[in-house]
DNA sequence: GTCTATAGGCCGATAGAC
DNA sequence: GTCTATCGGCCTATAGAC
């Protein structure tokens, strides 16, 4: 990481990590672009510049790499998660996570996976229960700072609306033009000034 | 539809109809259980009892059968739809509308597959501003009736919202328990009633 | 850790008999 | 309109040399 380029260190005891972060890169640049369905062990090696053996010799079976991928992505998810959670407007933060990653997109292409994949459905289901129930104290207290009354928003609906609505707008954006995208976008904008000004 | 069975009247000369209608079933049965790339040839006439090669005589290539399931689907849509729109309360038939039929669970997939499948992307884009052009106008004059101003809610916003809430849930059931699910039913529920009191 | 070679399966699609 | 037969391709995955 530091030095000189130092590639093939002596014989080749550290590519590994190398060529399992460009399979995973090529993968997940496979499953935003053209779906889940378009990965495939040539495909994924093609656009990683490998042969598509090492991506056994890496990962097992096709199941592994998507879960390795999703845990990857999820890894970097839950620190850029923990920080919006810290964040002085944790709605806005979290909102922001949302909709500018592209996380977003290969989020909305695992959770289409998981219709076939039962490993994936898996892994999925244990970081959404775990997800939320992080984000529930953190709401709760937002909520109740502001006095909001429970039958005007709840952690767990505002939980939910913040991951919906991201999704909807990603999955609308990449169908049509993006009219939608804006009127929503500012909708939710000064939604959230209105509740910053409880404060 | 009405007297005796009279299956293969005569020759064989409709029995066409009956056919297409047993495949296009099959492949949404699959797209619903195990995800749109669950679909095949093979796959779609074993469930239908049928040969593989039927499936090419009757619709010329997956894609086309893909886009024929699409329009059949919305064409059922676009009935309940309308009357949806033309009912005493459009907002709350438009919800039940999209959280009673598994056509949320297909549109789900097929929004998915127009990822790699421009042939879809494009048919789904069409139909999709046909039917935001068609709430606007009803649920614009919904929302003046109870003047409800342009800051708490617009006919633009809440169609994405009754969209993307369904949607939401939807795909959570599929990998969860639905703990949110009926939070968020209970939440959406109130605020109707809320609604339906401005009258 | 990466290579070549290859097994074995499912796929989309077509040809031609009936 | 449905059947049998079949082609060529891409797929997952493994064996074995280096």
């Amino acid at each position: 990481m530091s030095g000189r380029p130092q590639e093939k260190p002596r014989g080749s005891y550290k590519e590994s990590a190398q060529t399992r972060a460009a399979i995973l890169d090529a993968t997940k640049a496979i499953m935003c672009g053209k779906g889940y369905a378009a990965v495939s062990s040539r495909k994924v090696a093609e656009a990683a510049g490998l042969k598509s053996q090492l991506v056994y010799y890496h990962f097992g079976t096709m199941d592994d790499l998507f879960v390795a991928l999703y845990q990857r992505e999820e890894e970097a998810y839950a620190i850029a998660h923990a920080e919006a959670l810290a964040a002085k407007n944790p709605v806005r933060a979290l909102w922001r996570l949302n909709m500018e990653n592209i996380g977003t997109a290969v989020a909305i292409e695992f959770l289409a996976l998981a219709n076939h994949r039962k490993s994936i459905r898996k892994v999925i289901a244990a970081s959404t229960e775990r997800y939320n129930r992080l984000r529930s104290a953190v709401l709760s207290r937002y909520l109740k700072e502001r006095r909001i009354p429970k039958d005007v928003m709840t952690a767990e609906v505002l939980s939910f609306l913040l991951d919906s609505l991201s999704r909807g707008l990603v999955s609308e954006a990449s169908v049509g033009f993006g009219e939608t995208h804006a009127a929503v976008g500012a909708y939710v904008e000064q939604w959230m000034k209105r509740l910053d000004a409880r404060r």
